[in-house]
Order: C-alpha cells, then sequence, then structure tokens
DNA sequence: GTCTATACGTGGATAGAC
DNA sequence: GTCTATCCACGTATAGAC
C-alpha cells in the first residue's frame, strides 16, 4: 500500500468525513457500518475504501485526534499559568467549554464510545488523557501523587461526558455548559489539591477547601 | 473460564451463563459473539439458542440485573437512614464497595461497555441510575434540585468505573477501593448538599471565557 | 473518479438427525 | 440434550468496467 496516494476531490472526501464522523459519534466504532456512512454520504461504499485504505484510518482522519489534543493543550495553557488554588476551576472551564463551543463535541463523544468497545481506541484515549491532563497538572502543582491526581480529575471529565453525550441522563445532558464547568470546578480542585484520605478514617472526612 | 467441557456435564446452562459474562464483559455486547462464548464455555453455538432464546436474553441472564439491583438497594439502605451530612460517604462506600467485593463488578463493568454502543443497554442503565440513586437521595435530602444532583453523583461514579474498569486508568485502576471511596466522599457531598453555583439563580453566573 | 459486482469472512438463528 | 449442517444478512475489502 502507498502512502503517496492520490487523494478525491475535496469535496467528496469532506462529505465522507462528516458522514463518518456522524456515524462513529452516534454509534461507536462497531455499529457505524461502512456501507451506512456511504449512504449518509450519498456515494459508494467502495468509494470510502478508495479514499481511505481502511475503516480504521477512517475513524483517525475523522476523529483528527491531533486537532483535538492540539486544541485541548491551547485551551489549558491559555487558563493562566501557575496559579495553584484556581486550577481546578481553570480545567473545568477549559474541558466543558471545549466540549460546547467547538466542533471537538463529536469527535471526543466518539472517542469516547468507541473506547467502550474497542481496545486501540481505549489505549488512544487512555493515552491522551494521561498526557494531556497530568502534563499540565504537573507543570504547576506541588502536591504528591500527581498521577493519582489527575486520573481522578479524568474520571470526573469522563462521567461528565459519558453521562453527558452518551447516556444522555437527565437533567445534566441538557444542564448549561458555563454552570456544569463551575459546579465540577471544586470538586477537581479537591482532587488536585486536596487531601487525598490516605491518613484519615473512613467515617472521618477532612474538611474540603471550599467550605 | 473452564474451556473444553464436554457431554454428560449437568451444569451446562451455567457454564454458558458463566462464559456469557466473561465474553460480555471484557468485549461489550456487540463483540462478544455467540460462538466464542460456545467455544468459551465448550459447547456448541446453537445450544446457546436452544437455553436462551436470543442473544439479548442471554445477556439479560448472564447480567442478571435485578440482582444488581437488589444488592445496591440493599446496600444503600443499609448505610443508615437519613443522615443527610454523610450521605455522600455513604453513597461512595456502597457503590465503591459493591463493585469490589461482591462478584457484581463484570455484570457492572459489561453493563458500561455495552451501553455505550447500545441504546437499549443505555436505556437500561441509565434508567437505573437514576431510579436507584435519585430514590435514595430524594429519601433523606432536603436540598433543591434532587435530580440534577443525583446526575451529577451518577457521572463520577460512572467516570470512576469507566476509568477503573474500562480505560484502566493508572494509577486509580490499581487504587485501594477503600481509599478510592474515601477520596470521592466528599466530592459526592459536594453535589448532594453543596452550593450548585447558580443552578437557580442563573443572575449570579460570571460570563464564561468561551462565550 | 465513480460505480457494479463480487469475494470472503463472520454472526445470529433454524431444522433436524442421533 | 447435543451436534451437524445450513441459511441468511451483514461488513470489510477487492477487481474491474465505464
Amino acid at each position: 500500500m502507498p502512502r503517496g496516494r492520490r487523494r478525491g476531490s475535496p469535496p467528496t472526501r469532506q462529505t465522507i468525513l462528516a458522514a463518518a464522523l456522524g456515524r462513529f459519534t452516534n454509534e461507536g466504532y462497531d455499529r457505524a457500518s461502512l456501507r451506512d456512512i456511504a449512504t449518509d454520504a450519498g456515494v459508494d461504499p467502495s468509494l470510502i475504501i478508495h479514499y481511505f485504505s481502511n475503516k480504521e484510518t477512517l475513524f483517525a482522519e475523522a476523529l483528527h485526534l491531533p486537532r483535538i489534543s492540539e486544541a485541548l493543550h491551547r485551551t489549558l495553557e491559555a487558563a493562566g499559568p501557575g496559579s495553584e488554588e484556581e486550577l481546578g476551576a481553570h480545567i473545568a472551564q477549559a474541558l466543558v467549554g471545549l466540549l460546547e463551543v467547538s466542533t471537538l463535541a463529536p469527535a471526543v463523544t466518539a472517542l469516547i464510545r468507541s473506547a467502550a468497545s474497542n481496545e486501540d481506541v481505549s489505549r488512544i484515549l487512555r493515552e491522551f488523557l494521561t498526557r494531556t491532563i497530568l502534563r499540565r497538572i504537573t507543570a504547576s502543582l506541588t502536591a504528591p501523587d500527581p498521577a493519582f491526581r489527575a486520573a481522578l480529575v479524568a474520571s470526573q471529565v469522563l462521567g461528565v461526558m459519558m453521562a453527558r453525550f452518551v447516556l444522555r441522563l437527565e437533567p445534566l445532558a441538557s444542564a448549561d455548559p458555563g454552570l456544569l464547568a463551575r459546579v465540577i470546578a471544586p470538586n477537581l480542585q479537591h482532587y488536585l489539591t486536596g487531601d487525598l484520605g490516605g491518613y484519615n478514617h473512613p467515617e472521618r472526612q477532612s474538611a474540603p477547601p471550599w467550605s
């Protein structure tokens, strides 16, 4: 398979990519069939293979993962440097805002949906979360166990996206993005700088930073 | 999982159910094929259809959803009635403990995995979360917007299970269950009784940076 | 560049012999 | 109760005609 294969006309290519993103977003990698994507795009199924050698390549190009990574990274960087006590709010605003405003929400949804059933996608999402969040955290945090804290932050972000876009759990699914960011911000902050409870008794919690 | 089961073994039904649960847990509903399940169980694929009329019935019986619901409900009830300021800790302990201690973890994992790509399973999980958590919350909570609070709690629980069992995000995936429950407890408590940041007070909202 | 036809595998489900 | 054989629909991918 030569990599320098001729590309098709841009309009048709874009149409296929848009249809593919839609299917991957709503059905995940497995259930989204090339036939359905072709039907949505109004083209022949074999044309998809002609443009993108296989389904995995189509998935990668439709999601455009580097674009997500770059946008998220830029948003996090733009949130301001080094303010440790407001890092939770910054991350919350960056992540939620990134999902709501931009055109990246479908890609992220597709990523989460597909990660549940596809091990490769799971690995991609795992590394993506780890690298992006952990890097931002370690850049301006002095608390111990940054990896554990990053994973906890990732878990809450994952849960919100899962509840909002996959499960469509109301009223969270229809909640205002700004409100959502503000609500989860103190919890992210607790994961980032709070006491992780390793030294306390289970029934006696230390005072959270927001109380 | 026992392989190579031969004829003359009475508990064929249980063997099939065990193999099915294993496949559904590790691969989700779609990717788990009856042929693979039959191979794991050491039986013929048609035998599965003979016992359970179709794949959906097999899925339902393998997960034994009523058992999960009952166990979770009982654990939540046993956590004690009415203590509003410790409800977060109770829910955290109940949910995390339920997943770690009992044999229900595979079923819950299968449920989450399958919900990502299957709309029917998604609905089941959604209604399950809503009913179980919301009911417990409204039973001993006076704070406004219980539905929104319940959804937020569900999102954090979902995220932890997703990160722990599906994505296997370290070091959260290998973290001690008790520690995990203690760490997320104050955050659940914040969702339950904390200030929701202007959910019903729109005039207090500050302008998000992305709007 | 686009489509028709088709190969090839897989997956769920059925009929019937023993 | 278990297996063999089979059906049919679907999904990815290829070959080749226009």
